[in-house]
DNA sequence: TATTGTTATACTCTATAACTATA
DNA sequence: TATAGTTATAGAGTATAACAATA
C-alpha cells in the first residue's frame, strides 16, 4: 500500500523546492515572478481570457485574481479590453512586452526545470510522471471542492 | 520529449488544489491548518527537532520558522526545550495535545487524499509517482539553490 | 435572480535585517 | 568568526464581504 501522506509531503517539499528556484532565477534573468509568468502563459494560451477563466485555473478567489491582473497591467504585460459578448466582463490580452518577457522567460523555465528533473531517473520515468500528473491534475479540476473562485 | 514547462504546471495546480481540500477538511475537523499538520508530523518523526531543520525541511527562512513554532507553541501543540548540548538553540517537541492531534488527524488526511490520488490510475502509476517523487525531492534537496533557511 | 468583476478591509504568512547569545 | 535563534518592520498575496453592472 502506498503512504499517500508520505507521498503528498513529497509532492510539496518537491514543488516549493522548484517554485522557489525558478522564481529566483526568473526574477533574476527577467524581473519577472513566477506567478506572473504562470498568468502570461495561461493568457498567451487562449483565445479568450476573462478575470473568471484565471480564477478558476489558478484555485484562487475572484478578487485576488483582479488585483493579480491589476498587478500585470501595472508592469504594462496585460490589459483588459472591452468584452463585446458580455459587458460585465473585461477581455485580458498580453500587451507586446508581455508577450516578448513570456518569450523570452519560456527557455529560462525550461532550462531550469531540466536541470531539477532532466536527467538520472529510471527510463521512462519522467514520461511517467508528466502522464499521471496530468490525470490526476484533470480529475482533482472537475471537483468542485479544491475551487475558491466562486 | 517531454514538455516540463506543462509538468511543472500540473504539478502546481495539482498540488495547489490538494493542499486547498487538505486544508479545509483539517480546519473544519481538526481545527488543524494543513501547515501545522505539517510540522507536527515533521517533528513527531524525529528524536530531537531544532527550529534550523525544520527551517530547512520546509525550505522557509529561520525568522519564519521561530514564528511557526510560537503558533504551535500558543495552541498548546508543542513547546521549546533546553537542548543541552548547545545552549544556542532550543529542542522543539510535540506536547501531549499535539500528538493527540496529529494522531486524529493523520487518518483524516489519509482518507482525503485517498478521494483524489486512490483510484482509476494504470497498475502501478501511483506506486511509480511516490517513487519519482521521492527520488527528485531528494535531489532537490541536497542543492543549496532551494535553500532559503539561511 | 444569477453571474462577473471591483474594491475596501483585514489577516496570514513570509522575507529582510538588526540583534543576542553561544560555539 | 560562524552558527542558532528571536524579534521588529515591512511587504506580498490572499480571503471575506459589500457593492455595481449586466445577463
Amino acid at each position: 500500500m502506498t503512504d499517500l501522506t508520505a507521498l503528498f509531503s513529497d509532492l510539496v517539499r518537491l514543488e516549493t523546492r522548484l517554485y522557489n528556484a525558478l522564481d529566483a532565477r526568473l526574477k533574476a534573468e527577467h524581473d519577472l515572478p513566477l506567478g506572473q509568468f504562470e498568468f502570461l502563459r495561461f493568457i498567451a494560451g487562449r483565445a479568450t481570457t476573462r478575470v473568471y477563466d484565471m480564477a478558476h485555473e489558478m484555485a484562487i478567489t475572484v478578487g485576488a485574481t483582479s488585483k493579480a491582473v491589476d498587478r500585470l497591467e501595472a508592469a504594462g504585460r496585460c490589459r483588459r479590453t472591452a468584452n463585446p459578448d458580455d459587458r460585465r466582463s473585461s477581455l485580458v490580452e498580453l500587451t507586446p512586452a508581455g508577450s516578448a518577457v513570456l518569450a523570452a522567460a519560456t527557455p529560462t523555465v525550461e532550462a531550469e526545470l531540466g536541470i531539477w528533473l532532466g536527467a538520472a531517473l529510471p527510463a521512462g520515468a519522467l514520461e511517467g510522471l508528466a502522464a499521471t500528473l496530468s490525470v490526476l491534475r484533470r480529475r482533482a479540476e472537475s471537483d468542485r471542492r479544491t475551487d475558491r473562485a466562486g
